[in-house]
DNA sequence: AGGCATGTTACAGG
DNA sequence: ACCTGTAACATGCC
């Protein structure tokens, strides 16, 4: 689920359901998450108020009284999930819920009352929560070096002019890489450079001008698109009993090796390659 | 059985 | 110092 978009679909619908509910109790079911959660979590946050969630890249920041913040990366399987038990037949959630997966891995709940609770389910355990001083959260490790969100305008022709220059490696790792433009993950890149006609493999030395332009008006509108269809559920999940992003079906080149190219007039298939490990779908024919 | 998976990070080698 | 590829983390699916 979580590059950008799932996380922005998260974060606002997290903003929704529990913005000014005060937490009555922490269960930490297993803490052995990417970092270890921290058994201090339990005291710091009990009987305080959610002020606001934010995100920052693939990051929420769930701001919290008395100068607490809870940074949560959903890692690659992170899902949150908001129980309204007042209502036997309703369940809300904030992305999406399975009831097959709800019953394992559940690592971490905030009882709100005895109705409303927040569940962080995460299979492979690469996510993390972490409890910062909402006044330092900005500073902290994973946040420091992250550079500006896609959908600001401090991501632009210039910024990205100076730093395309000063770099050579191929495009795609350059828009992976969190430092230069924060957020973007393997989905979306792929995506990006697609709609651009660009191929993956070019370095960045090479990307002229008027591609610099095509990669920052797709990226911006690839991830606005896709955040108001909910963003992409791939893999995971086949039932529904609550939100579903449907991005997934506007995939054009992501998980389809060997397909038709849906450009018109392209007749190339889509072609599937490694880069730094990652899986790569690109059209040989208009990615030049 | 083995390969693959939306992310991040440490490490080795060029 | 920068780049790249590889492996690791843990689990499930095909």
């Amino acid at each position: 689920m979580p590059e950008l978009p799932e996380v922005e679909v998260v974060r606002r619908s997290l903003n929704t359901f529990i913005c000014g509910l005060k937490i009555k109790k922490v269960d930490i079911f297993n803490n052995k998450l990417r970092y270890t959660i921290s058994s201090s979590l339990k005291k710091a946050l009990k009987n305080k108020k959610i002020i606001s969630v934010k995100r920052r890249a693939k990051f929420l920041l769930i701001n919290i009284q008395k100068n607490n913040t809870l940074l949560i990366h959903l890692g690659m399987t992170g899902k949150i999930f908001i129980l309204n038990k007042s209502d036997k037949t309703t369940i809300k959630t904030s992305f999406y819920y399975s009831p097959k997966i709800l019953k394992k891995h559940n690592h971490l709940g905030i009882k709100f009352n005895k109705y409303i609770e927040l569940i962080y389910n995460d299979v492979r355990k690469f996510g993390f929560i972490k409890l910062l001083k909402t006044d330092q959260s900005n500073n902290c490790v994973n946040l420091i070096s992250l550079g500006p969100e896609p959908l600001n305008n401090k991501f632009n022709f210039h910024y990205m002019k100076t730093r395309i220059i000063k770099c050579n490696k191929n495009i795609k790792n350059f828009l992976m890489d969190q430092k230069h433009v924060s957020g973007l993950g393997n989905i979306y890149v792929n995506e990006i450079l697609f709609k651009s006609s660009i191929n993956p493999r070019k370095l960045t030395h090479k990307i002229s001008d008027f591609e610099i332009n095509k990669i920052i008006i797709n990226t911006k509108k690839i991830l606005k698109d896709s955040i108001r269809q909910g963003g992409s559920t791939i893999r995971d999940f086949k039932s529904t009993s609550g939100q579903k992003g449907v991005f997934q079906q506007s995939f054009m080149v992501y998980d389809r090796e060997n397909k038709g190219c849906m450009k018109k007039k392209c007749k190339g298939n889509i072609k599937k390659i490694y880069i730094g490990n990652r899986s790569t779908f690109f059209c040989q024919n208009c990615q030049k």
